[in-house]
DNA sequence: AACTCACTGGGCAGATTGTCCACTGATCCA
DNA sequence: TGGATCAGTGGACAATCTGCCCAGTGAGTT
């Protein structure tokens, strides 16, 4: 509906390699849909011939647009049902980098990531309760170099991580759909 | 090596269903590292015969421990190289459910929580460039509901999203070693 | 002692994979 | 305009894997 943004090619990533095609979305939607699925399934679910399924995600695979097909594993599931984000303050004469490779150390920190704003580093990390939540953040606390953390619980979530979306927003902003030859 | 966190145990659902074997830990690992890989591949790797791998895999499914295997795609790769987490304060008398169903509109969103603390919603948000990010936080504050948003941009991501220290860490709390029987 | 559960090792037909091939259109360029 | 290149088609092959069945064994429970 609403034109192209005005910023969309300016960055010269975007405009290469990086673009996808109305076939690959599809492709990506139906792995996704159905994560087991074999090549010559898909092919037949998407009207084209086996080799182009096999090429698509060949190619897929290689510029790293699917970077793999683990198995997702729930949290929850395993009896983490704490989420929370937390935000630490470093003590800048270190730098990130010890404290990453700290913070990567606890298992229940699931993500870190160094952030613009008044703190340094925002993790996401998972407890099997409050409590637990606790001694997990007294781990965080431990690491050389951090000076305090601030700590927001997930209550609830709404809107789980997702990338299809935007897989299937791609190709409508470049312009490119698959056309079937034959 | 550390005794059991004292808290371990204290909420049931961590007790009955939601544990892991060794070899789930195993197989879990094994399909991390070589995500296509078929079922007898993986009895062959594990040692364990065929139909173990496949009764296993049935279980850790239906338990909703392993919750598919969709491809993991990068939205790097597609040209989002910019990731934000947008804090947002809402409109309390709306209540949530609208103002997330508004955000789930937006392809950029990846992901939103509720979380405690001064702030309502925490939302992870992707973007081509620092100005695209203007103009997926604007289409944010455009959903009704919204007072006012706070980003923080991530710079890097020294750990990236990955929850297999988990899993391997879970049989070693509960106990649980696979000991093959033959 | 009887039972249940999980695992083993084997066998089977049918489907899928990886890998070839020749052929067709579309696009690009000198 | 002719030639080259690229992506896709449709078909073929042997090798492999899958889903499903079975009987037997050991461990833990009741």
């Amino acid at each position: 509906m609403d034109n192209l943004p005005s910023e969309f090619g300016k960055t010269p990533e975007c405009l290469y390699t990086m673009t996808i095609d109305d076939l690959d979305a599809r492709l990506i939607g139906l792995l996704a849909a159905e994560p087991r699925l074999g090549v010559l399934e898909c092919s037949r679910r998407l009207g084209v011939a086996r080799g182009t399924v096999q090429a698509r995600l060949d190619r897929l695979l290689a510029r790293g647009v699917i970077t793999g097909f683990g198995p997702d594993v729930s949290p929850v599931a395993l009896g983490y049902t704490v989420t929370a984000f937390v935000t630490l303050e470093i003590r800048q004469e270190a730098g990130h980098d010890p404290v990453s490779h700290g913070l990567a150390r606890i298992p229940e920190v699931l993500e870190v990531h160094t952030i613009t704003g008044g703190s340094d580093l925002l993790c996401r990390v998972v407890a099997r309760t409050n409590a637990d939540l606790q001694r997990v953040i007294d781990q965080i606390v431990d690491v050389r170099g951090v000076r305090r953390t601030s700590s927001v619980i997930a209550l609830d979530t709404p809107v789980p991580y997702r990338v299809l979306p935007l897989v299937e927003d791609v190709p409508r902003h470049s312009g490119h759909q698959y056309v079937r030859s034959t």
